[in-house]
RNA sequence: CGCGGGGUAGAGCAGUCUGGCAGCUCGUCUGGCUCAUAACCAGAAGGUCGAGGGUUCAAAUCCCUCCCCCGCAA
């Protein structure tokens, strides 16, 4: 049998297990992948290829990168291809009606929540930042609308709220290349059939934006502790101490409410006995949190108790939202 | 030539403006104290001050060139 013809869509890393099975499947024939240009990144302007061309590049895979796949000579070339189906993860841009009527079976799209939950550009971020308890991977017919077309099946995670963003899209990854595994052929054979959402169950996610990262401390500990999870590598979870910017990777949260008012960095004595060091915490608007590892503007990522030995005036210091 | 911060003992930093003994906190090692300790006391080791060149009686410090790290930006 001749296996089935497939062109791969798809960006970040969340897309990148899905790809290395599709690949490895032969009952697949992954004839292009088609992914995002390469973007100037880093200090010296450097053109990094994104996560899913340089694995697909390892596989000996074809890569194509179009600016736009509106135009009338993209969709041709996807045409030419002739796919059976189109498989998406994590791609980053919006499909029209005609790409996605192309292949016979359609195309399928693997998203990082349970939907209806979380449609949109970031649920791995807004799962850990609502601090929600399961989350997990949808593999659904795409339609016109973002995250809105028929399920085929589901997989949950239970998370133990301790996950940071690249932690738990690796494992989701993983889950969506499963999902693939199990039902894809299924679908093609048409033995698995697409269930309509649940839409009036659904909820909604943004783009993460830059300005997403700056804390608010009048927000609670365990709100602002998912933050700094949610919200790592990018845009990270920063705030500003004498004009620079303060990046906080870790923090615990501590339910001991100060008196001080949001935002003020103080030493909390430890419970066990006289030896230990302070812990440095910082007032929230609900508890306090410990602060673990910083960065500060133009220096490196430091455990506290090293920034603490070059910054000793930390404590007593106002972290506010704006550089000021 | 994108903008900015930085490189000084194992770690984090001060000292640079205004040239004049290589410093601070912590760690490490030795000894002491102690029922005991991450505490306390006494002592010690540990430096190509990122690299090269220049100016000077004298350079971590001033001038030139280069390398590397970080933030912004993307």
């Amino acid at each position: 049998m001749q296996p089935t013809r497939v062109i791969f869509f798809g960006t970040g890393n969340f897309a990148v297990s899905s790809l290395r099975y599709m690949a490895k499947d032969t009952r697949y024939d992954v004839m292009l992948v088609v992914t995002q240009p390469d973007r100037p990144q880093g200090r010296k302007q450097e053109y990094i290829p994104s996560p899913v061309k340089q694995a697909a590049l390892r596989l000996g895979l074809e890569v194509w990168q179009p600016e736009s796949i509106k135009e009338a000579i993209a969709l041709a070339r996807i045409r030419s291809y002739q796919p059976d189906v189109m498989v998406l993860a994590s791609y980053g841009k919006i499909l029209s009606q005609e790409i996605l009527d192309i292949a016979p079976h359609g195309i399928l799209n693997l998203h990082g929540s349970l939907l209806p939950q979380l449609r949109g550009a970031s649920p791995i971020q807004t799962a850990i930042a609502q601090g929600y308890q399961e989350t997990g991977v949808t593999l659904m017919v795409m339609d016109n609308k973002m995250d809105h077309g028929p399920l085929l099946a589901q997989q949950a995670l239970t998370l133990t709220g301790k996950e940071t963003t690249p932690e738990l899209e690796t494992l989701l990854a993983d889950i969506g290349a499963e999902l693939l595994r199990k039902h894809l052929q299924n679908y093609l054979d048409g033995t698995l059939a697409a269930q309509e959402q649940r839409h009036h169950a659904a909820t909604f996610c943004q783009r993460i934006k830059k300005e997403d990262g700056i804390i608010d401390w009048e927000k609670s500990a365990v709100d602002l502790e998912r933050h700094l999870r949610a919200y790592t590598p990018w845009p990270g979870s920063y705030t500003y101490w004498k004009g620079k910017k303060l990046t906080l990777h870790k923090a615990l949260v501590s339910h001991e409410q100060s008196p001080l008012s949001p935002g003020t960095v103080y030493a909390m004595p430890s419970p066990s006995s006289r030896g230990s060091l302070a812990k440095i915490a910082i007032s929230c608007g609900k508890g306090s949190l410990v602060v673990e590892e910083v960065q500060l503007e133009g220096k490196k990522l430091l455990p506290i108790e090293a920034f603490m030995r070059g910054c000793p005036k930390f404590v007593g210091g106002i972290l506010l939202r704006a550089p000021q």
